[in-house]
RNA sequence: GCUGGCGUAGCUCAAUCGGUAGAGCAGCUGACUUGUAAUCAGCAGGUUGGAGGUUCGAGUCCCCUCGCCAGCUCCA
């Protein structure tokens, strides 16, 4: 008989050799129905008998029919569990393997992870495509075997050539699989046992755990397919990644696709033309236009930031767009970000050849478009005596920057070739980083939470391969913000190699309404620069010391802030933001003039009012304000030009009623001010 | 940069086997004089992303190129 212990501390005693079924059977016939998986932490006190759970004395999901053991604290999981999704996912992808092996017999898998929505599978075809073409037959075919409810039945391979699951395993897809001999080696050179997973007639490497079997995997969908490397290396085999998601019921599964749906909606892409907001060129790939209504936006964004900054002792400046390359090559930027800069190429007429067009015509001293605000920053430092006495000093800018970009990374706002960033960037004394850097991630939460963005990530990059300074300045500099992140209280990840070439940085990341995260904030400690530059500032004892730099954007493109915001807003901006916050609508052409003279009340208190003098009905009138997402449209006709008042509609609220011009300001008042 | 997909009117989309490029919305003009999410009628709108090729004939087939979309890689 063995003991284990339940979630609520009670424990139950078992036959030898019983397994999480069984105890889930044990404790009620609903449980055992209704149960996915189990989670046991078993304690580190004894090394024999079966291996896993793979780690003693951690919690680890397993299997149900796994064999349990004295003293194991045991949890059944239940389709309420978040883990159990996963094993769910996990399970559907080996479904799907199996389903695709069966329509496409020359495939060959690699690996088939879950990801935050569901699941993909890589698989290597060597002729022929898959596309979403396919996806009917194959979402059928995986229809059929989760009909059979084959049991996932686990094997340990102990003698893999004797072994009969190997045997089957290696024969799956066709015998010669490179890429799971690949994984094989591995694990094995990990000394670690191999596991495999069998429904049916498919068998698949697993670690494992999956569901009892195939029949739960009835709602199960594929979303879209797309190309990847193998081991992400472009020089690799290249496959097909094949994306889906499964959940526990048929519900669950729309109220998801519906959610994508409403996701695409808010794309800003979409928006931001359906809004007048912006648009793109053919000519000018990844630079936006910006239109009236969009640079409203925009312009709010970069005078709001100007308040905040303001307010915390900053200096702005304004600095060259052009350098010359020669103080690239100072700053590092030459050499280790020349890919993504882009460089001045002069054209000469010749003369003797009757005007013929010369090209990239050598200059004496060529020029450089910045992708970074710094070296601006550094030579304006320069200019001048420092002191101690000036220190922390913080310098900003609401500067435009170019960056040369792959094709194919570009997107919409959120990634383009040229953006203004909301930079600054700290001088001062190592003695003054962590107060600087508290005080930045103090700040930063402050607009992130001006913008009602709640679902902020934070993660600490270190040195990446390509960089500048000694191995004992990133340890320093990597250890200041560490223990500035530690003292602030947040959460964040680790992200190591990702650093910025001169230093490690925080990062602050935002997701997009498709739940894809991008880099908004940043805060970034530089102790090289600093020094290539040559600056110093005389301390209290009279002599030169090297200030700390550091460089921060809060924004971090304000382009790419926008498209954020929009995403978040899905468009229906808060007053504050709204590029056109009033409509003024007269019912008819009678009464265009009572509509202009409105029109003008509300532009005299400084409100974005425009007004649709177009000879339409009111009803189109105000259907077009509602899909601009205008927060208030005022209606007025006889009534109102008689009252001296308008009637007024809320985008959220509906109509309000009748009110003077007065009242309307003032019951928006609080709404109008950012809250700054 | 890589893999796959897609480019037709301002927007959303049609166009059968390679055989006269079309509709709705938006725009313009006119009529209606309108009371809270689409009034009616008419007009105009195109080098089918660009450049080559095959063909009697190309939106459609082939090659090149540019852009866009998804993902990979990279990044604010």
């Amino acid at each position: 008989m063995l003991e284990v212990t339940l979630p609520d501390g009670s424990s139950r005693t078992l036959p030898e050799g019983a397994s999480a079924a069984d105890l889930a059977a044990e404790i009620g016939p609903g449980l055992a129905k209704a149960a996915v998986a189990a989670r046991v932490r078993r304690p580190a006190r004894d090394t024999e008998g079966t291996a896993a759970p793979d780690s003693d004395g951690e919690a680890a999901v397993v299997d149900l029919s796994r064999p349990l053991r004295g003293g194991d604290e045991v949890a059944i999981l239940t389709r309420r569990d978040a883990e159990a999704l996963d094993v769910l996912r996990h399970s559907a992808a080996h479904l799907m393997a199996d389903a695709i092996l069966r329509l496409f017999p020359q495939a060959q898998l690699t690996i088939g992870p879950v990801v935050e929505d569901g699941f993909y599978y890589d698989i290597h075809l060597p002729e022929g495509a898959l596309t979403p073409d396919d996806f009917p037959a194959i979402e059928a075919e995986m229809g059929r075997i989760a009909g059979r409810a084959h049991p996932f039945e686990r094997c340990e391979v102990r003698e893999r050539d004797a072994d009969e699951a190997f045997a089957r395993y290696r024969a799956i897809d066709g015998g010669h699989n490179r890429f799971k001999a690949e994984l094989v080696g591995e694990i094995e050179g990990r000394g670690e046992g191999l596991t495999l997973y069998r429904h049916g007639d498919f068998v698949d490497l697993c670690r494992g755990p999956h569901v009892p079997h195939t029949g739960w995997l009835k709602h199960t969908r594929l979303t879209s397919v797309s190309g990847a490397y193998w081991r992400a290396d472009a020089e690799r085999e290249r496959l097909v990644r094949v994306y889906g998601t499964a959940f526990f019921s048929k519900a669950d599964l729309e109220e998801h696709l519906r959610r994508i749906e409403e996701a695409r909606k808010r794309d800003h892409r979409v928006l931001g033309e359906r809004l007048d907001l912006f648009h793109f060129e053919e000519d000018a790939p990844g630079f936006p236009f910006f239109h009236p209504r969009g640079n409203v936006l925009f312009t709010l964004l970069i005078d709001s930031m100007r308040r905040l900054l303001g307010r915390r002792g900053y200096h702005e400046l304004r600095t060259p767009v052009i350098l010359s390359e020669s103080l690239w090559h100072t700053s590092g930027h030459y050499e280790n970000y020349l890919e993504n800069m882009f460089f001045t190429k002069l054209k000469l007429r010749d003369e003797g050849d009757s005007g013929a067009v010369r090209d990239n015509v050598d200059e004496q001293r060529p020029l450089a478009v910045k992708p970074m605000n710094c070296p601006g920053h550094l030579l304006v430092y320069r200019s001048r005596a420092r002191s101690h006495n000036d220190l922390p000093l913080r310098f900003s800018e609401m500067g435009l920057v170019h960056r040369r970009e792959l094709s194919g990374v570009r997107h919409g706002l959120f990634r383009v070739q040229a953006f203004t960033q909301d930079d600054a960037h700290h001088f001062c004394t190592p003695e003054q980083i962590g107060g600087e850097i508290g005080l930045l991630i103090e700040f930063f939460r402050e607009v992130y939470a001006l913008f009602e963005l709640d679902d902020v990530r934070v993660e600490l990059s270190t040195r990446p391969e390509k960089s500048i300074g000694s191995d004992a300045i990133w340890e320093r500099a990597e250890a200041s913000l560490e223990s500035a992140l530690e003292e602030s209280g947040i959460e964040y990840q680790l992200n190591p190699g990702d650093g910025a070439f001169y230093g490690p940085k925080i990062d602050f990341h935002i997701r997009d309404a498709l739940k894809r995260s991008w880099q908004c904030g940043t805060i970034q400690l530089d102790f090289s620069m600093p020094e290539r530059f040559g600056l110093h500032y005389i301390g209290a004892d009279g002599q030169r010391h090297t200030p700390v730099m550091i460089h921060r954007a809060c924004y971090g493109s304000v382009e790419r802030f926008m498209g954020i915001l929009i995403e978040h807003f899905a468009a229906r901006f808060p007053l504050w933001l709204a590029p056109v916050q009033v409509l003024v609508i007269p019912v008819s052409a009678k009464h265009v003039e009572y509509a202009r003279s409105v029109h003008e009340k509300l532009l005299d208190a400084e409100l974005r009012a425009e007004v649709n003098l177009k000879d339409d009905r009111v009803g189109y009138k105000i259907r077009e304000a509602s899909l601009q997402k205008i927060p208030y449209a005022a209606v007025v006709g006889g009534r109102e030009a008689e009252a001296g008042t308008l009637n007024v509609r809320s985008r959220d609220a509906g109509e309000l009623g009748e009110m003077t011009a007065r009242d309307f300001l003032e019951r928006i008042a609080e709404e109008r001010s950012p809250g700054l």
